[in-house]
DNA sequence: GCCAACGTTGGC
DNA sequence: GCCAACGTTGGC
């Protein structure tokens, strides 16, 4: 899951009460949908820094809810305000995340060159979604390679 | 700041 | 339903 580390880095979660957050801001059909159909709470997530210096894998963190609505839908001030979206209907679903672990930060460059994530799809050109499915194995992957000493 | 890639919008 | 125009994402 990507965030802005200016909008929320992984130290701003860990900051937060119970180390987590509410996924806000998402307005993508995608991204949305594996919020709300594809997660559950305990899943692992890879939190990722994006549009920044240092794009690249901060931590580890797991989905802490199912998936409800995202209140910044329904508020004017927002920028991620929605006016097609109402409490009776709302559009934008989200999950809570919650920090396991804030790790050294794996660069995107170091991701590109494990050849185990040649399939990876944030890595595939053109990606853009923001929320992205992992396999096991690029998790193992990782996960090992985040934890080793 | 550039720009490739992709998503969304809206006229027809 | 098509598709051109426009907006956004995000690495570099």
């Amino acid at each position: 899951m990507k965030s802005e580390p200016g909008e929320v880095s992984i130290d701003d979660a860990l900051a937060a009460p119970d180390q987590t957050v509410a996924w806000t801001g998402v307005r993508n059909y995608q991204a949305r949908n594996f919020m709300r159909d594809a997660m559950q709470p305990g899943d692992g997530v890879l939190f990722y820094h994006s549009s920044c210096a240092e794009p690249g894998i901060a931590g580890l963190a797991e989905v802490a809810s199912t998936s409800y609505p995202d209140e910044t839908q329904f508020d004017p001030a927002s920028h991620y305000y929605d006016a097609k979206a109402t409490r009776e209907t709302p559009r934008w679903m989200l999950v809570d995340v919650r920090i396991k672990k804030k790790t050294q930060l794996l660069p995107l460059a170091e991701l590109r060159k494990m050849p185990e994530l040649g399939g990876m799809q944030i890595l595939q050109r053109g990606n853009r979604l923001s929320i992205t499915p992992v396999t096991p194995q690029e998790w193992q992957t990782i996960s090992r390679y985040l934890l080793k000493k």
